[in-house]
DNA sequence: GTAAGATTGTGAATTATTTAACAATATTTT
DNA sequence: AAAATATTGTTAAATAATTCACAATCTTAC
């Protein structure tokens, strides 16, 4: 099991490495990937060599087969199914993201309360209304959830995925939520983020 | 200065700890503050001695004392100013997040290139033409700008940013960009996210 | 008022992550 | 074809982050 850091960062090269592909280019220096992504040549090579690549030597590293191996390691067989848990906007802008894009990673549903959205097919994805979270999330085989709802309502939702049998889910809402250890959790909050950057603004300058 | 990580955790400790006084709760024991944020009371006693505060011992922490000090640590003197670049559904989503959260950065204005935007109040706050950036940075000393704009514009307006003095960029687009040593740079990408829960969930069954 | 118990604060140990250093090797130059 | 150069892969060293272990201290129970 490769460290959480290092997983991000080969997503984060993929990424990367469409972008070359689409610009014709076909091979790539471990420091030019790099030099994207804030980092050293060194920690490059150093994740590339956890997945086990190895380039043919001094032509840098081959961008088609890079892609394919880093794929071979973060993407499943036949690809995970998704659903966005709260369509407002935060679900549609991440449910667009998405779209596009090349992934293994299906979004196959939303889900939401507002009854004017059930039903509805918004940003490509059909809205079903909540209490068929249950019985998606099983028939469906849908195995991560993408929580986007309004905070308050957090904990009541997470509680009713993992009943459902969710596997893991992104939490984008503002509070905390508490979930089985077999499930993997990550919680990600916007107000940190932007608080963490006030903070290295304000004591950078002084 | 605090590591980049304890920094996020006083962030994230403060807003349950705002929760706390809401209900009542006068004081905090670090395991409990470690059981709502998934870790250990030790790197939650760990990350408070960083900032240099004391409980009372044994009754835990003073909650209003707490929320104080980490202010202290985090917010500046008179509060900073963002901005929102790209008033899309996730610059909306944003905002509102903002939105009635006690903080000491406001988001004063945003900027978007849809006519239809401009000059009218989205979320709460204002919307002016991209060719304002320049200008509205200046004068009204924003020093943090969240960017929100599709992909094929990131550079650019990026660029743009960092030439009207920017301070700091959270780029929440899916492309990576560049920025000169001075200004701060964050960037989170949330399909390298998912990518991450999509391999955990993975492995872990594996 | 003494003993037992709970909790904090922190030095030391551990673990994880990143960086340095450099041998190995392929390519280009002369 | 030998020398110079550039790049990878990897061991070892350094740095950073977390956890252990426990003294100090306050509170409660008896």
């Amino acid at each position: 099991m490769l460290p959480e850091r290092t997983v991000e960062r080969l997503s984060e090269y993929r990424r990367s490495l469409y972008q070359c592909l689409d610009k014709g280019k076909t091979h790539i220096y471990s420091h030019e990937l790099a030099e994207l992504h804030h980092n050293t040549a060194v920690q490059v090579r150093r994740d590339i060599m956890f997945i086990g690549y190895s380039s043919m030597q001094r032509k840098g590293y081959d961008v088609q087969e890079l892609i394919q191996v880093i794929g071979d390691i973060l993407d499943s067989e036949r690809g995970l199914n998704v659903a966005v848990v709260g369509m407002g906007n935060l679900g549609r802008a991440l449910t667009t993201y998405f779209i596009g894009k090349r992934s293994r990673l299906n979004i196959i549903a939303a889900f939401d309360v507002d009854q004017t959205k059930i039903d509805r097919v918004i940003s490509g994805v059909k809205c079903y209304p909540m209490n068929r979270i249950k019985d998606m999330i099983a028939s469906e085989r849908i195995s991560i959830a993408i929580m986007t709802v309004p905070a308050d309502t957090a904990v009541e939702v997470t509680e009713q995925l993992v009943a459902a049998g969710i596997k893991g889910i992104q939490n984008y809402t503002t509070v905390p939520v508490e979930v089985p250890d077999e499930v993997f959790l990550d919680e990600y909050d916007m107000i940190t983020s932007i608080e963490k950057i006030a903070y290295f603004v304000k004591t950078v300058k002084s």
